[in-house]
DNA sequence: ATTGAGATCAAGAATTATTCTAAAAAAGGA
DNA sequence: TCCTTTTTTAGAATAATTCTTGATCTCAAT
């Protein structure tokens, strides 16, 4: 968890942009729920339960501001709803097929992620993604136990 | 452009599914367009000028056929709409934020894209998706001169 | 050739995630 | 406090995609 900010980190993050009751509780229900990388209406039903006058325009603006001012990531996989993530390590993501969970998966110590890649010479990389899909870890003990 | 299908090999692929003239001219506009990375509606586009009676909701259908078959790639960056493309190769892509275009990015010679990545053990990748946003050469090239 | 079954296509409606709009509320500073 | 700016809210709007339904086409058996 050391790479999640605290409150005052991100008050600084936020710059100008003021500390609201709601982007307070917007940051911490993206942390609460991190490990399942909430989309914005898992992030909307749970805020409602703690801030019920909150609204879903809310949670998306202020998922916006988040990832704007860096303090979550945005992850998307093909065409599905976006997922907010409070993990700032370089990481990419899995995606299990048979159980929909998602995990992070950090970047080797010392590796870098563009290079198996035959990048043409001058390009600047600002940002990388990376998603897999397949079969994760637990998913696979429990067909090979059926089998 | 050795690694594009030819269209007996796509009928191949296709299975027991029916060669149409749809299919088939959906196929040619995307290796048409492929240096562009078309989408749905780029693909579209083009394919109601060489058959006007060509519907929107079949080239959505086509494309979604033809992914399913393996004979072309979807591709897909944050939230914007699917772009398709005929490359087979493992490959990235690249996004120039500058001038909106696309590029494939080559995995280098037995590299291994999944190798940065320290994936939990027992894991299995299906697909990978890898997916880059940058400034790319020819733009660099230009900012450069103009500053 | 004809026919019947199943595959495919076309057109438009529906869906889903997200963004936009406009007005109300809240926050900070003079 | 009052004014200005930022933020929030609710609902409308949008964009890409999927769904639905009836029409059309294909193939294979007659």
């Amino acid at each position: 968890m050391e790479h999640q900010l605290t409150e005052s980190a991100m008050a600084e993050m936020l710059g100008g942009q003021r500390m609201t009751k709601q982007r307070r509780l917007v940051f911490d229900v993206v942390k609460e729920l991190a490990p399942t990388h909430p989309t914005a209406s898992t992030v909307y039903e749970r805020a409602k339960l703690l801030m019920p006058s909150i609204s879903l325009a809310t949670v998306y603006n202020v998922l916006e501001t988040l990832t704007e001012a860096g303090i979550i990531t945005q992850v998307n996989i093909d065409r599905e709803a976006s997922r907010f993530c409070p993990n700032l390590h370089p990481h990419a993501h899995f995606f299990c097929d048979q159980c929909d969970s998602v995990f992070d998966v950090d970047l080797r110590e010392r590796a870098d992620a563009a290079e198996p890649w035959n990048l043409p010479n001058g390009s600047l990389i600002e940002q990388m993604n990376v998603a897999m899909r397949g079969i994760c870890p637990e998913c696979r003990e429990k067909s090979d136990a059926t089998n």
